[in-house]
RNA sequence: GGCGGAGUAGCCAAGUGGUAAGGCAAUGGUUUGCAAAACCGUCAUUCGAGGGUUCGAUUCCCUCCUCCGCCUCCA
């Protein structure tokens, strides 16, 4: 497949570097509440690059980090009078089970910061060896931007009014540690009384590693100097991306990343989403207004992840509209093909286009309008052809991760007994083609709050919500 | 202010130097006593505004307007 890359701005072909299987490691979660739709606009994106791939044919190793220690879990834990690591496991395990609601595929590997600390400080030490790296005399430890000519690269930070001499003065006030140059990030942070238990040993005193060394190390530690893409948010490009390039090519040597996938974050009703203007969406927000993780996924997915993609609850609705049409497509194009028959999936049939947009630059978008077009195509095709359609539609559900809705179940409600007796009524005059009446005794029902359809030889009765 | 991105029908949203995918909503019809459902249709002479290049631009260039992101630990 082909996709763009943030650090040359061009697409390009991806290709594992080792020849077998494609290594790339996502920036996850940090662990102090729960992820909003933001959060996984970035994660199914990058659960959909992922089965794109594996639908290709191609292997991967799937690292994504969970961030257990930093200054907001420190804080949150203290509030919620709870020990750092019972803090953090509650809100991982609650982003697990968001993430299979989503049907994201759990990473092949899922490191957490804090049980990496030894390899960070494995790391420091060899900056500090290398000279990239000084200990103040509180006991943190800077990586010396000067000492890497390659920083800013990827974010274009020469293009950029950053002045990073200039910004010193401004701000040294406020800096509470002590550094020689203003720019230069902290590696490791020395103990400070607010950390509480939170800390440990080093070579440079107590203290706990800084936020973005944890990913250098982990990297390391799983995909070795060099492995074929980084992914996170586009807020993580600057610094959290560029000061990995920065610890991770001063430290092991290596190209690091051989490819940057940046996703572009979600608007909510045109705007930033933002806990003040209560449009900061939860799974559970969502669920209590009676949408499901699918519904949510499918908008996620209705964007080119390098746009803006605007999230409204109109569009969730639609989502669940598109989402019936799906199914009731798919379920016509598997009634064409006889049980048992050995679905090939050589090639796309007439969702050859959809797949091919999924291939070019993640085209999600592209895709799903593709899946539509080709549903009406397919719509005209028997017999082989229509086992091959199906089994191309199938792949595309999957590298999209798309679970289509069951037909219509019928959720079995406790109706109460006067709404069911003017029902039967109704029903009666109904049959005796009294429409007078009947049309009274609905008036009557809607009154209860009850809707009644009439079918041929039934009715059905529905609580209007 | 600097850098980056975006403005396409009521909403969400693809796409292209050659005359605008798809979904939702809406609406017409068939059907149904009427509804609902289902099925079949319709639905942007136009792509933020104004110039320019071109046989031809929504797509390239310039100016302007609006929105969004980043600018030191936010996906």
């Amino acid at each position: 497949m082909r996709l763009f890359d943030t650090l040359t701005r061009t697409d390009r072909d991806l290709r594992p570097i080792d020849g077998t299987t494609f290594r790339f490691y996502c920036c996850g979660p940090t662990v102090y509440g729960p992820a909003h739709i933001g959060n996984f606009r970035t994660f199914v994106l990058q659960d959909v690059f992922r089965r794109t791939l594996e639908t290709g044919g191609t292997r991967t190793l799937h690292v994504r980090n969970i961030t257990d220690v930093d200054d907001k879990t420190i804080r949150d834990s203290q509030k919620a009078g709870k020990s750092l690591s019972e803090f953090t496991a509650a809100w991982t395990a609650k982003f697990h089970a968001d993430c299979e609601k989503l049907g994201l595929l759990p990473p092949h590997i899922e490191p957490g910061a804090v049980a990496h600390i030894p390899q960070q400080i494995d790391m420091i030490a060899r900056l500090i060896a290398k000279g990239h790296a000084y200990a103040s005399e509180d006991g943190s430890v800077y990586f010396k931007i000067s000492s890497f000519p390659g920083y800013g690269s990827l974010s274009r930070l020469d293009e950029r009014e950053l002045d990073l001499g200039k910004t010193q003065n401004a701000r040294s006030s406020s800096d509470e540690y002590e550094k020689d140059s203003l720019s230069d990030f902290v590696l490791w942070k020395a103990r400070r009384p607010e950390d509480g238990e939170n800390f440990w040993q080093s070579p440079w005193g107590e203290g706990r590693p800084g936020w973005h060394l944890e990913c250098s190390a982990m990297i390391e530690e799983y995909l070795g100097d060099s492995f074929d893409l980084h992914s996170g948010g586009v807020d993580l490009v600057f610094p959290h991306h560029e000061n990995e390039i920065a610890q991770s090519q001063c430290a092991c040597g290596g190209h690091f990343a051989a490819h940057w996938f940046h996703i572009t974050h979600l608007l909510v009703d045109g705007g930033k989403m933002s806990k003040s203007l209560g449009n900061l969406y939860t799974l559970e927000d969502l669920a209590a207004k009676g949408f499901s993780a699918m519904e949510v996924r499918y908008v996620l997915i209705g964007a080119h992840y390098r746009k803006p993609l605007n999230f409204t609850l109109e569009s969730l609705s639609g989502a669940r509209e598109a989402l019936a049409k799906l199914a009731k497509g798919a379920r016509q194009l598997a009634a064409k093909v006889e049980p048992g028959t050995l679905l090939s999936s050589a090639d796309f049939g007439p969702f050859q286009n959809a797949w091919n947009s999924l291939n070019n630059d993640l085209n999600t978008p592209g895709a799903l309008g593709g899946i539509f077009t080709g549903l009406r195509e397919a719509a005209h095709l028997s017999g082989a052809e229509a086992a091959a359609a199906l089994a191309g539609l199938n792949r595309l559900l999957r590298a999209l991760g798309l679970t289509l809705p069951e037909e219509a179940a019928v959720e079995s409600v406790e109706i109460p007994a006067d709404v069911h007796a003017l029902a039967e009524k109704r029903w009666q005059a109904r049959l005796a083609k009294n429409w007078a009446e009947s049309d009274v005794l609905r008036g009557q029902l809607t009154e209860l709050g009850w809707s009644m359809k009439d079918g041929k030889d039934s009715y059905a009765l529905e609580k209007i919500s």
